[in-house]
DNA sequence: CAAGATTGAGTAGTCAATCTTC
DNA sequence: GAAGATTGACTACTCAATCTTG
């Protein structure tokens, strides 16, 4: 290895600023979500992505979501068990299944859904400028496409 | 609760592509810095900051991270117990202690350093503007300010 | 054999209760 | 009583192994 390209100060102040963000962002509003409606950040991102999606493959939601397959197939069986969630056969391709949000899970987001919203806002969005948020979206195609790109030449999940 | 202010596409890309890309980067970064070194992102949080600071309170240690105190402390046992770091009275206030980085720690970071350097660089710096890394550190000290401010009005931690 | 998904064991994080010192 | 820190029980995540279908 040649002599290594250290983080200059405001590269370093990015990255682990971006770290610390999330770190503190993410607890807050979490036991925010959790004491408010029962359900947990990641509970709340899975029932977004099927919302939105209506119906999707396990496979697709991880991507959406950055996660792992067995991270995301251990939540759904909890949010399964709990009812929030279910599974539906795919004819095309038995392989995979199609995950649907039960009338109960529907229920569950829309209970928890303005409260959460505000927070959000109040924490993060309202806090940042339109150029700023505009800046955050670039950055994370950005990222998340290349990391897409160097999982595709080895196994990465 | 009035009429939630939802929000708009571009809020929404924002934020969700925040915390997909926060997952999807620090897994990656994560068991490439395991395999190849032994220490995980967190046990490399913890010795940037401690390396830093040359010594350092645990609570400091937690606001630069951004952790809950209790997760701070497990953390902290365990790295002691492997030797990493070890701690030292703080004579003025016995309630705390100081915390510093032992030989085999330093040794570890600075054997961890390089490679993980370029795998940051790789997959998040070198992908990004200055100009984007000076607003996602703009953006880190308003949410993180903001989170603070909030935290002396109750009990966050 | 590759891709979608699950499982079990081990590790890490959260919450509430506790302890000590200020 | 508040602040710094720890502990234990519970929940969640990771990794590797496995199973099934393409």
């Amino acid at each position: 290895m040649a002599a290594p390209r250290w983080l200059s100060d405001s590269e370093h102040a990015a990255w682990r600023g971006f770290l610390q963000t999330h770190a503190v962002l993410t607890a807050l509003l979490n036991r925010e979500l959790t004491t408010e409606s029962g359900l947990s950040l990641q509970d709340y991102g899975v029932l977004v992505g099927l919302t939105e999606h209506g119906r999707m493959r396990p496979v697709d939601l991880g991507r959406a979501l950055g996660w792992e397959k067995s991270r995301l197939s251990h939540h759904l069986s909890r949010m399964i068990a709990r009812g929030l969630v279910a599974k539906e056969e795919c004819p095309s391709d038995r392989r995979g299944q199609f995950l649907v949000v039960t009338a109960e899970g529907r229920r569950a987001i829309e209970a928890a859904a303005p409260a959460h919203v505000e927070a959000v806002r109040r924490l993060f969005i309202d806090r940042l400028t339109d150029d700023q948020l505009d800046v955050l979206a670039t950055i994370s195609r950005r990222v998340v496409s290349g990391l897409q790109a160097e999982c595709d030449g080895d196994g990465c999940g």
